[in-house]
DNA sequence: GCCCTATTGTGAGCGTAGCGTACAATTGGC
DNA sequence: GCCAATTGTACGCTACGCTCACAATAGGGC
C-alpha cells in the first residue's frame, strides 16, 4: 500500500542497520513542522492579544459560523479535536456569550451550536485580524509556493 | 448552510476591500499548518506511548545529546521555547533522571546540561521510534517533495 | 575599585488544551 | 422490546505556554 520512502542519509533500498541512528534532528520533518506551527502560532497570539482568542477558538467560532446548527461531534472531527477537548472549547466560548447550544429538533442527544450576535462580531473582527496575520505568513511566500505548501500540508492531515 | 465557493481564486491580485471576508477557512494557511502539526502530534504520542515522552522532550534530549553542557537559555532559544517552559521541560527531564544540571565554569549563573547514561540509552530508543514515525510521515512525500516541504517551513521559524 | 543594567535560572500562578474514563440520555438495528 | 452505539457531559491528570517577580551573577562605564 505505501511506499516505502527510506531517507536521506540511510541507503534508499535497505533499512539503516542502527536503527538509533536517524541523523540530524534538522533532518526530521516533524520537528520542522513543530517549529514552524510554534512560530505560527506565537504570531497569532500576537495578532490576537487584543481579541484574547486562541486558534482553536477562531477555528470554532468560524466553523459554527459558516454552519449554524452544527453538533459537537460534527466540530471535532472537521478540527481533528477529541470530543472531550471539544467540550472545553465550547464551554469556554459559550462562556463568554460567543455561541449557544440549543436543542436538536431531529436527535435529543444533540445540541446544535449558533454564534451569538457577540459571537459573530467577534468574528468579524477575528478574520480582520487573521488576514494581517495570514498576510505576515505569507509575505514570505509566493502565490506557487503557498498552493504547494498547502497541498503537501493536507496530505498529512487528511 | 451558505458556502461561498471562491476556492483558490480569492484574491490573486488585489487584496479583498472587505477585510474581514477572508474567503473560506480552508483558505487560511494557518489553519493547514495547525491541522498538519495536530495530526503529526498524534501519530507522535502513539508512537511514543511506551518510552512516554513528547515531541518537546525528545527534542531537548536530542539536542542536550548533541551539545553537551548547553546552557538552558541556549536550548530554549533554538527551540523556540521560553526560558519558563524550558525549566518545566527540564525540570521534568530530570525528575526523570534522564538529564542533570551541573554548574558552568565560566559563568556562574549558568547551568549546564548533559544527559545521564539513562538519557542516552531512552534516547537511543527514541530514535528508533521517530525513525518508525517519520517513515510514516515521509511515506506520502517523495524524497524532492521532502525537501521542499522542509524548505518551505524552514522560512517560517527562521 | 563601585554603580547600573542585563542576563540567567528559578518559582508561583494562570489559562489552554490534550487525553482517558465514566456515566446518563437517547437512538437505531435486530 | 432489548442491546449496542452515539452524544454530550463531568472529572482528573498532564503538558506547556505566558506573565511577573526575585536572587545571583556578569559586564560596562566611571
Amino acid at each position: 500500500m505505501r511506499k516505502e520512502v527510506v531517507e536521506s542519509a540511510a541507503s534508499n533500498v535497505v533499512p539503516p542497520v542502527d536503527l538509533s541512528d536517524v541523523g540530524e534532528i534538522r533532518d526530521i520533518l516533524g520537528f520542522h513542522i513543530r517549529l514552524a506551527y510554534v512560530t505560527v502560532y506565537r504570531h497569532f497570539m500576537e495578532t490576537f492579544s487584543d481579541l484574547d482568542l486562541t486558534q482553536k477558538q477562531v477555528s470554532v467560532l468560524w466553523l459554527v459560523s459558516d454552519n449554524p446548527g452544527v453538533a459537537q461531534t460534527d466540530l471535532a472531527q472537521r478540527l481533528h479535536m477529541d470530543r472531550a477537548t471539544t467540550m472545553g472549547i465550547i464551554n469556554r466560548l459559550e462562556g463568554r456569550g460567543l455561541l449557544r447550544r440549543g436543542p436538536s429538533p431531529q436527535d435529543r442527544r444533540r445540541k446544535t451550536l449558533y454564534l451569538t450576535p457577540a459571537g459573530e462580531e467577534v468574528l468579524k473582527r477575528a478574520k480582520a485580524a487573521i488576514w494581517e496575520h495570514e498576510n505576515w505568513l505569507k509575505s514570505r511566500f509566493t502565490k506557487r509556493e503557498v498552493q504547494t505548501l498547502m497541498g503537501l500540508l493536507d496530505r498529512i492531515h487528511t
